[in-house]
DNA sequence: AGATCCGTTGACGGA
DNA sequence: ATCCGTCAACGGATC
């Protein structure tokens, strides 16, 4: 995998593609992955039982022994055997595999209407190269299939590509320091933060969704879009940093590289620019379940709410909420923002990062043409800012000396590194 | 250099 | 239900 990595960056001319595109194109050219050395059949591991007591049999400590909730049933049973259970019940459905299309994939279905498979690919429970094969020949035997971005062999292909740029990219991981993400000056809000991450901002799509990531470790890839861009650029102006910790707390696929590439995705910090379309928090959700059966499974608390009020349950007349059993604001809170208002403020927010990077690239460019005369146009629009009277908590940071993308600093190199051990 | 292309998954209204 | 065009508030990669 290492090797893998390193190939693909060298071939791209000695640093990561940053386009998922430009990544296919090297692909294309360095031709197929190895197979695994031998091809396990789920028959294969019928005939590998787990032991009747596995912590008799391999010392492993119980849920109780450290100090954890046992909880009586888990989506999520751990172990290869599973995997390959998983694995093989979805692809026993030729025309599920052939036609995926993840972005028509429901985020709120009560049953995972995606393989979610990605806690035992991160989990080591099953072998990425066993999935990617096994796809390859349901290809093989179907007419025609989807293609990369969508299809299924692209989901698996966006894992590598956000860990070929994350190994290849200095404080991946983080704002500061990282070449490739805006650098934006995020509100500091404890206490919105904590709101959103306890599942009680008042919006039930989004509290279902916490809930659910809280509850079992596993969200449907949209329903991450939701809570992530409703956390940052969207709704609360909150880091995407503080988001990808709590993530990488409650998901069991929790992933070095792709939880931190999503969220700078999301966010819009990198990768993805159209931030004007941000999601509406009622909205996004009623799209696909009108009758809100998923928020009624993960806040009990609405579920007597009628369908027409339970996305916005605070518009619901007091009647309404005294016989659906639950009031706003006692039972279940307000909303904490106001969307129309926040989504358009941060819009604008976010407008003015970028025109301010632009300035500073620019500057940076003039630095290397004549210095003194870029020192002299920097003072200038110094002042330019301040006699605008900018608000300083909507000013993006500048970027020290390598606003620039393309002229990266001279520390950036290329680790070619234990990445992949840690996330595979 | 400047135009053009195009990107995994918005929201909305209409057919 | 599903598909499609529009809106227009984008930026980077490419030629």
């Amino acid at each position: 995998m290492c090797l893998l990595l390193s190939r693909i960056i060298q071939a791209n001319g000695g640093s990561p593609p940053l386009t998922y595109k430009k990544f296919l194109h090297v692909l294309s050219v360095l031709g197929e992955p190895e197979k695994p050395c031998r091809d396990v059949s789920a028959e294969d591991f019928l005939r590998c039982p787990t032991p009747a007591d596995p912590e008799l049999a391999y010392g492993v400590p119980s849920l109780a022994d450290l100090g954890l909730e046992v909880q009586s049933e888990t989506p999520w049973p751990g172990g290869e055997t599973h995997a390959l259970q998983r694995l093989h019940t979805h692809f026993q459905s030729q025309g599920w595999v052939s036609s995926f299309s993840k972005p028509r994939t429901v985020p709120n279905s009560l049953l995972p209407s995606t393989t979610a498979l990605s806690p035992y690919l991160s989990l080591g429970c099953l072998s990425v190269r066993t999935f990617y094969h096994r796809l390859s020949s349901v290809y093989a035997q179907s007419k025609n299939h989807s293609l990369p971005p969508v299809s299924l062999q692209g989901q698996v292909l966006w894992r590598e590509f956000f860990y070929t740029v994350a190994s290849a990219t200095p404080n991946f991981t983080k704002m500061e320091g990282n070449p490739i993400c805006l650098q934006i000056h995020w509100y500091h809000e404890p206490e919105s933060l904590e709101k959103w991450r306890t599942a009680r901002t008042g919006f039930p799509w989004i509290d279902a969704i916490m809930t659910q990531l809280r509850q079992e470790g596993w969200i449907h890839h949209l329903a991450r879009h939701a809570v992530a861009c409703f956390l940052t650029r969207g709704d609360l102006w909150i880091s995407w940093e503080e988001g990808m910790k709590v993530f990488e707390e409650f998901l069991l696929d929790a992933d070095y590289s792709l939880n931190a590439g999503n969220w700078m995705w999301l966010s819009a910090s990198a990768f993805f620019h159209k931030y004007t379309r941000i999601f509406c928090p009622v909205r996004f959700g009623r799209r696909t379940d009108p009758q809100g059966q998923y928020l009624r499974k993960y806040l009990p608390v609405l579920k007597n709410f009628p369908s027409q009020y339970i996305y916005e349950p605070w518009k619901a007349p007091k009647d309404v909420q005294l016989s659906a059993g639950c009031i706003i604001g006692k039972d279940y809170p307000c909303p904490m923002v106001c969307h129309t208002e926040a989504s358009q403020r941060n819009l604008g927010l976010m407008r003015q990062v970028r025109t301010e990077q632009q300035k500073t690239a620019e500057l940076t460019r003039d630095v290397t043409d004549d210095p003194m005369e870029a020192g002299l146009k920097r003072e200038l629009q110094e002042e330019e800012e301040l006699l605008e009277g900018a608000e300083p908590r909507s000013r993006s940071k500048r970027l020290s000396g390598s606003a620039d993308h393309k002229s990266r600093p001279s520390s950036w190199t290329l680790e070619t590194v234990r990445l992949s051990e840690d996330v595979t």
